[in-house]
RNA sequence: UGGGGUGUAGCCAAGUGGUAAGGCAUCGGCCUUUGGAGCCGACAUUCCCAGGUUCGAAUCCUGGCACCCCAGCCA
């Protein structure tokens, strides 16, 4: 996945095992989601680092589902992971595990703690369990079952996997140190009880491992080497390193890196499930959200989101990335084998005043001038055409290249234009464009010594194909959407144009045959995708992916502003 | 007021005692039948701050400051 020579700290840290030999050369991770939610652009990240790790180190790379909360896990997002991952490039092979199919070896695992008297039944309820924990200044006290006998806590262990006692009513938990500075030391819980329906495991157990029990095993049973997760884990490693050598199994090494923040997003799976309870985006997989599903029916492509984690890097330092960075890398890839298409999105019909009635030539364009191999197609054109209502102003601010009265312009792959005449219904609108066109200017002949500032694009009027284009925006006003006043939620700060549906475009021929998934590059207007739900071979519906970089709508920016 | 982390350009990010890579963005110029792409150039006398060590410090030492995480039977 990765071309880069640039070395991030936890490659480093791989290459000092390799050294060292401390996985005997075994390089082995895992992208460990639980099945709660859809992935976004920061699983991404995560998934591209622990594959590509593995990839470049000649390793396996797992997929394993952190299952152990029933109360939240469903089989619906199971599903959209794998796929997800998949579509990535995250290649798992055969090996998609499930952190649920190690309860039992888990809950042996905890008998042998019982054992060793490393843990014990504690009748606390949740409530006493954090009176009892102490606060950040303060040490925690111990709890008054903590000195049970080891009989006692077997019989209690075994009677709480047999489900004899109410949720809540007991837990398991380590017996480390209630004074630790480290809060997570401080017995932590590593069983709770709870009745509930669990999306595999069914009603087997009655009894759940906290995440810091569980994530260490089931990364120790898999044989993972480098286990990578967020920072927010950084004050679970002690933790995740005591259970380990308290029994004495194999010790994968934990690492943690800085979660990505985009600019103009939110990434909190309760955001994005606000966002789509509140009916505030259409689904999961609208084109807007950051999701995989959302960048994927959007239009993006899994290699652009490969190049784009690669190119962000991977530290400790909490950072948000620029948005144009993720568009940098989509433009970056399309550019270089969208076909091109010409595709008029707001019209303004034209009329060739000097062009023959019932004349039709078909012109040559190229499909894509980044690749030879490409090759042609051909374009109808007539004496009625559509262009771009934002290629001709009546009055022309300065450096407005386009068409205005009197002034002349290229039609690409045709012939050079002047507009004539602007025709106006009653209310004062610009309906339509007389214009004459220079017979002798035609696309590829030799027309050397006549310049013209600029080049618009077009589609024959007879031969359009009509369809509905979807043009997304930046889903919120700010970079950082928390950033509100008193009172206020991240979904005031909500771009309410965020998507504008444009029902009546005009598209040449071609791309009346789009299938769905298809991208192109609109000339001069931006890379689009045939919707995956909504467009049909000839019935075309577009999304917009990203715009093209316009230096124009950058000049007529700074115009406003002054 | 405990513990764990992080501070290099507008945004990322290299740099590991020898004189601040690279990318995105931005700004110029060239080229162009996409105001796209491409090409060329500019863009940190300085690395959170203050001292110190050293011939030499973003790198080492001391002392500050700022921000993030931790008191779920979530992950």
């Amino acid at each position: 996945m990765s071309t880069d020579t640039r070395i991030d700290f936890i490659r480093e840290i791989i290459n000092e095992d390799q050294k060292t030999s401390k996985y005997k050369g075994r390089v082995h991770t895992r992208f460990p989601p639980e099945p709660n939610g859809y992935l976004h652009i920061g699983h991404a990240k995560s998934i591209c680092l622990n594959y590509g790790i593995a990839k470049a180190y000649g390793g396996k790379f797992n997929l394993r589902f952190d299952d152990t909360n029933p109360e939240t896990e469903e089989q619906e997002y199971v599903d959209s992971i794998i796929n997800d991952v998949k579509w990535l490039g995250g290649d798992f092979e055969d090996r998609l595990f499930f952190g649920s199919d190690y309860f039992e070896q888990m809950y042996q695992w905890a008998l042998d703690l019982i054992k060793k008297g490393k843990a014990f039944v504690c009748d606390l309820n949740a409530d006493q369990i954090r009176e009892s924990r102490g606060t950040l200044t303060e040490p925690g006290k111990e709890s008054p079952f903590r000195n049970r006998t080891i009989e006692e806590n077997l019989d209690l262990f075994q009677r709480m996997r047999k489900g004899e006692f109410p949720n809540g009513s007991r837990t398991l938990r380590a017996k480390i140190d209630m004074a630790s500075r480290n809060i997570n030391l401080r017995d932590p819980v590593m069983y709770r009880i709870v009745h509930a329906h669990h999306h595999r495991q069914g009603d087997n157990w009655p009894i759940y491992p906290t995440y810091d029990w569980a994530h260490g095993l089931e990364d120790s049973i898999e044989g993972i080497t480098h286990s990578i997760c967020t920072l927010e884990f950084e004050n679970h490693r002690p933790l995740y390193d005591w259970y380990l050598d308290a029994l004495g199994v194999y010790h994968p090494q934990q690492i943690e890196f800085a979660r990505l923040n985009l600019g103009y997003t939110v990434l909190s799976k309760r955001k994005l499930l606000q966002l789509v309870e509140g009916k505030h985006v259409s689904g999961w997989d609208d084109p807007r959200m950051p999701t995989v599903v959302g960048y994927r029916r959007r239009g993006y492509t899994p290699e652009s989101i490969q190049v784009f984690c690669d190119k962000i890097g991977v530290s400790k330092k909490e950072s948000i990335i620029d948005v144009s960075m993720l568009e940098w890398s989509i433009r970056d890839d399309l550019n270089k084998r969208a076909q091109r298409a010409m595709a008029v999105l707001k019209p303004l019909k034209v009329i060739l005043t000097n062009y023959p009635e019932g004349k039709t030539e078909q012109l040559q364009a190229v499909n894509n001038p980044e690749d030879e191999n490409a090759g042609t197609r051909a374009i109808p054109f007539g004496r009625e055409l559509y262009i771009e209502q934002d290629d001709f102003r009546e009055i022309p601010p300065p450096k407005y290249f386009r068409l205005s009265p009197g002034t002349e312009v290229r039609l690409r792959y045709a012939y050079i234009i002047t507009c004539e005449k602007v025709i106006k219904d009653s209310a004062g609108n610009i309906t339509e464009l007389h214009c004459t066109y220079d017979p002798g200017t035609k696309s590829g002949s030799s027309t050397a010594g006549r310049k013209v500032k600029s080049t618009i694009h077009w589609v024959s009027a007879p031969d359009a194909v009509s369809a509905q284009v979807r043009l997304y925006d930046r889903l919120f006003l700010k970079e950082d959407p928390d950033d509100v006043d008193e009172g206020k939620d991240f979904l005031s700060n909500l771009n309410p144009n965020s998507l504008e549906v444009l029902p009546d475009c005009k598209l040449e021929p071609m791309l009346g045959n789009a299938n769905p998934g298809d991208r192109f590059q609109f000339e001069r207007m931006g890379y689009f995708c045939a919707d995956t739900k909504d467009s049909k071979p000839g019935a075309p519906v577009f999304n917009r992916i990203v715009t093209l970089k316009d230096t124009w709508a950058k000049i007529e920016q700074r115009g406003k502003e002054k």
